[in-house]
DNA sequence: TCCCGGATCCGCT
DNA sequence: GCGGATCCGGGAT
């Protein structure tokens, strides 16, 4: 941590990539949030690819909504959704423009602002707990609908962006099945992560609730 | 430590 | 009306 890393936002060239190209390279990546209350920023350790309208698995399967508008926008900006009735997740899009791919950031170290975050984060008993999920990610730093579309590439201190880290290498990063994705697709590798890190979320297979009778 | 069910509501069929 | 890219607490092991 002596080296001071690189404050410049992350090109759109990044993202403009096929994603799963794009995902991977992401892992150990700065994502920098900006709150009334300061600044957080959190290490990228997980994530998984989510490749458009011929994703079974993902939000484009079906086309183009008022919710998943922003997937279907240009590459380096944000989709953020609500889900589960009290949960919101953020996604970067990715290229090819138009795709409507993108990464799901499914978990992270919070490396600056960890008391800003341990306050949203009331349940989390230990620092490697405060972004360990997708869920718990989007309230560790504040993230909702409102930030939704939000430009990734545009400014280091806007409310939300992606900074250039140090690139892991190949050799440090695992793959494997996305969790709680089933039907067609859902055995493919698209979920990555640091090998042993421990602010990764466990694997959960797909399991469908059952409906109240 | 694991497993299970409840919470909660929006978008789409 | 139904199911979802989840989380958490409680009870069992």
């Amino acid at each position: 941590m002596s080296a001071r890393p690189d404050r410049t936002p992350l090109a759109r060239s990044f993202f403009d990539r096929p994603v799963l190209a794009v995902a991977p390279d992401l892992l150990g990546r700065t994502l920098v949030r900006r709150t009334a209350d300061g600044p957080l920023e959190l290490r990228i350790t997980e994530v998984e690819a989510y490749e458009g309208e011929a994703d079974p698995g993902s939000h484009a399967y079906r086309g183009r909504t008022a919710r998943n508008a922003s997937m279907f926008g240009p590459p380096g900006h944000a989709y953020v959704y609500f889900i589960y009735g009290m949960w919101f997740s953020l996604n970067l899009v990715c290229g090819p423009p138009g795709h409507a791919s993108g990464v799901l950031l499914r978990a992270g170290e919070v490396t600056v602002g960890a008391d800003l975050a341990a306050k949203r984060r009331v349940s989390a008993r230990h620092p490697r707990e405060l972004a360990k999920g997708p869920a718990r990610l989007a309230t560790a730093l504040d993230i909702d609908r409102s930030l939704d579309g939000t430009d990734l590439c545009a400014d280091p201190d806007s409310p939300l962006s992606v900074l250039h880290g140090t690139a892991t290498p190949p050799g440090l990063v695992s793959s494997g099945p996305r969790t709680g994705v089933g039907g067609a697709g859902a055995h493919h590798p698209y979920r990555f992560w640091l090998t042993g890190d421990p602010t990764v979320s466990p694997y959960r297979a797909h399991s469908p609730r059952k409906r109240p009778t």
